[in-house]
DNA sequence: TCTGTTTTTGAAAAGGTTTTCAAAAAACAG
DNA sequence: CTGTTTTTTGAAAACCTTTTCAAAAACAGA
């Protein structure tokens, strides 16, 4: 059986509550019984319970997670950040896995209010309003993390997509390309979708390139998806010189089409990706990416539901990381 | 304020102990209190409290999974099958990331006993003394995952590494190669190490090629280190035809200084992976490689934590999921 | 209508902690 | 030494459930 305060405060011969009070406020009890109280702790191996605690301070220490594919690589280093920072503050993380599912997502979340979680973090995700309706019924502290949200003033931390866009197209254009196409996420994907397709948008008229605008295939997630856009774009517009991949996936599904084609990447045609994830300096070519501060997105996002948890308020509600342009071989 | 069951009772007019039998014996309450009681609950959206369950149940519904490196992507796999399984038996995930840092790991295990986890899985790890003492301590139901414990009986769930090295090697022999060397990881790693050169060894003195059993170098789980070790054992053995990598990510970290040596893959050298991460079919040339069953081996860990949670014990104690050769390009 | 049985109900205890409040003890002032 | 103030202490209530146990209600049989 599990010691409880009783039996420390027994073998002590002090009372419960002066047990409490020497995990509290150990400057309130003398010294004699103070050391007596740690005596027993330290035999009897003593730790309180977390539930009790919670039942009484109405807080668990706990923040959910809805991630909403687990296995793409980018979340990897944002997790490995909100680690870090909970460990930190003195919370655990609760990591569900949505795929994007609304139905389960709201499971989950009802999940973490049963289970008395102090707040979530939503990634990636659009923020719908069945979303917003459940965290707000459930009176549940929320940020955003690569994502954000139009309607609802909810606290965010992502990075600005449509000026890294913006960025990567003019370094191609730069470069010396003057036929740029685009593997893009679909538009209704709030943050990776449009954004980004406005940052191609803006570099491509600020540079006269308004002709490229419609060299755009969609692709949704996945590497296999990325390849067919490619493979498609390049039936309808063989003239490419470069193009711009919304991921760093999308980058190595239109290379390895380019190279089963015998087409030289970046000789013939540069690519590049977006997110700059551990892979895309393994692979052949080393992809030239847009660099997220994935750790620190993830650091911050906990930091600022601390903040939001403590204080009942945020300092800024949209918080915006650099970016990076980082320059390898695919281009 | 969040509606407790005391709110429901004083709606539907009747006592705390009819709300609750409503609840979890429904049958046993008469029709009209019980609509009267769903209706409450219904009307001010009552979930009950788990913190209190918890305490009541000695049970908190949630397990801890110590991961060495969240980054890697070998986990995203494990995790996303853990994650499912833990859903379907009602568990939520607590993550942790150790960095295999033994101090940081007890003191995870610790945080996990005060939030009165039911279960703990340990991942890869070697499990030293320390972990079991703690876990002894407390009491806490354990299962490890790709890896397994000579000295503890702790249940576990892997593959047979010995066996799939000797498969990866035995297609390579089979596929004519006679001068073969491999990048290990070392051999203090108790699952991925050892047992993987035991296969190596094993398929080479059974086809009569000892002299290959001294072409290993060594590399400490990253890209960069393998991309070393590969020049090293190289430039020590310049006429090896094939590489046994005991990580895709050594894979492709042989491949990269291939690929900048000019040397091409596969045609003047053959590598193969170990793991059959996400990136393996993504990366140029696809990798050929040995297939574990992430997912399942997520999903049976949980599953049998579980039943040592329920059961009090497990059928087998160690448990061995089938491995699989994919070949694909890079041989 | 009464007795005996079964079903349904609520009060109270339990689970492990913190906190309030009043009592006891100690310290201090005169 | 007495009376007052301050410090230290423990009993009890609170947090939100579930469960036990005994009482109340409903029902059956005569």
């Amino acid at each position: 059986m599990k010691p409880t305060i009783r039996d420390v405060a027994r073998m002590a011969n002090v009372s419960i509550s002066t047990v409490s009070r020497v995990m509290n406020a150990p400057e309130t009890v003398v010294e004699d019984k103070r050391v007596r109280v740690l005596e027993a702790i330290e035999k009897l191996q003593y730790q309180p319970n977390a539930l009790a605690r919670g039942l009484i301070y109405k807080k668990s220490n706990t923040l959910g997670v809805m991630i909403p594919d687990v296995e793409n690589p980018y979340y990897a280093g944002v997790l490995r950040g909100m680690q870090d920072s909970a460990v930190k503050l003195g919370y655990s993380l609760i990591i569900f896995n949505t795929d994007r599912n609304k139905q389960r997502t709201l499971e989950y979340v009802q999940h973490l209010y049963e289970k008395q979680a102090d707040g979530v973090i939503f990634a990636s995700d659009v923020f719908h309003r069945e979303y917003n309706d459940a965290i707000q019924r459930y009176q549940l502290p929320v940020v955003l993390v690569s994502t954000y949200s139009q309607e609802y003033e909810v606290p965010s931390i992502d990075i600005d997509d449509e000026k890294a866009a913006y960025d990567a197209v003019e370094y191609l254009i730069q470069s010396g390309h003057s036929k740029i196409g685009m593997i893009s996420f679909p538009f209704d994907d709030s943050i990776s979708g449009l954004p980004r397709y406005r940052g191609f948008k803006k570099a491509l008229t600020d540079h006269q390139l308004e002709e490229c605008l419609s060299y755009v295939a969609f692709a949704n997630h996945r590497f296999e998806e990325a390849y067919d856009a490619t493979q498609q774009l390049f039936s309808r517009f063989p003239d490419l010189t470069a193009i711009f991949a919304s991921s760093d996936e999308f980058a190595m599904g239109a290379i390895t089409y380019f190279h089963e084609q015998g087409i030289s990447v970046p000789e013939q045609v540069a690519v590049i990706g977006f997110d700059n994830i551990r892979m895309a300096h393994m692979f052949i070519p080393k992809l030239t990416t847009i660099a997220q501060p994935v750790y620190e997105i993830g650091q911050r996002a906990v930091e600022k539901l601390h903040e939001l948890i403590t204080q009942g308020t945020v300092k800024n509600l949209r918080e915006r990381l650099p970016h990076q342009l980082i320059i390898r071989n695919s281009t």
